[in-house]
DNA sequence: AAAAATAATTAGCCTAACCTAATTTTTTGT
DNA sequence: ACAAAAAATTAGGTTAGGCTAATTATTTTT
């Protein structure tokens, strides 16, 4: 811990991203990250240049990034919480495309103190199967009835 | 529904504190937007040009505003989202500063299938209290033993 | 060893949301 | 009715995080 401490939400996705696509694919180009995030080469190469500022990643120009001790811990824990939240939102029966595409955005406002919620009532709600079965039933239900507003 | 379609996290906020303000103090200006959002007078007017360009309100320079019919029924979506996430959370025993800031940030990034989910579950929660303690002391014991980290 | 293709960088713009300072309008107190 | 205070607006920044087009470096193909 160098200096700044509260990373951005485009920082923790970056930082995300690159974890992965090392873990994958054993090396993140500007080019990979750039096609993975959907965002231009440009964008990717400005941004390379603030995380190695900061202090995340070792990177040389034209030579390629290595995350550092710091970015990658830092990395580890945003992918972690990525990773609760798909488990948490899998047992409630949310579709996958949009259950990744709200968790992109919703993990970057989540304390501790709630992650820590969601966790325990995860680990409880798979000893629950019963229940779980209950409430993806009541969705279907509601879906199907009524579709959006009303009941006022 | 005249155009745009998609609202910003900001755009949210705003509609959301000025119904809340028009229900508890019967009216909205500028300063009072301004002192309950905690940004400057010059940022809510700038604002209300634009809410009142994309027809969620009425605005009248000087004069005040009324938020249109279709900017209502937004806003009370809005605040329906936010009660729906106060409601899981407080039943997972988040703290109440922290759960809602940690709402402000993640009500934006949920779309009608998660919510429709999480409505769900915390209904089946209300009828389970056993469960419900267990979850939150559960959270009492990892919280008390390890604070972050570790575990690999 | 060139030439061609691919990857990366730089330069210059753009937009959303904020800000402060200065100005104008409205409201309030005497 | 007028001065002072409060509220609102305008003018002119700033910053984050994107973009495209042009340029430069590296890698691959012939
Ligand atoms: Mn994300
Ligand atoms: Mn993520
Ligand atoms: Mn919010
Ligand atoms: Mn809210």
């Amino acid at each position: 811990m160098t200096a700044s401490s509260r990373s951005s939400a485009a920082v923790e996705d970056y930082l995300e991203r690159i974890l992965e696509l090392m873990t994958t694919k054993g090396y993140a180009r500007v080019v990979d990250i750039a096609a993975s995030l959907q965002i231009s080469q440009a964008s990717v190469t400005n941004m390379l240049q603030r995380l190695d500022a900061e202090g995340f990643i070792n990177y040389e120009k034209y030579r390629g990034l290595m995350l550092t001790e710091s970015g990658e811990a830092v990395a580890r824990a945003i992918a972690q919480r990525h990773e609760l939240l798909t488990d948490f939102l899998t047992l409630l029966g949310v579709p996958s495309e949009v259950r990744e595409h709200d968790i992109e955005g919703i993990e970057h406002h989540m304390s501790p103190s709630t992650l820590l919620a969601i966790e325990s009532l995860t680990m409880e709600l798979k000893k629950h199967p019963m229940l779980l079965k209950k409430i993806q039933g009541a969705q279907k239900k509601r879906r199907s009835r009524g579709p959006l507003r009303s009941e006022e």
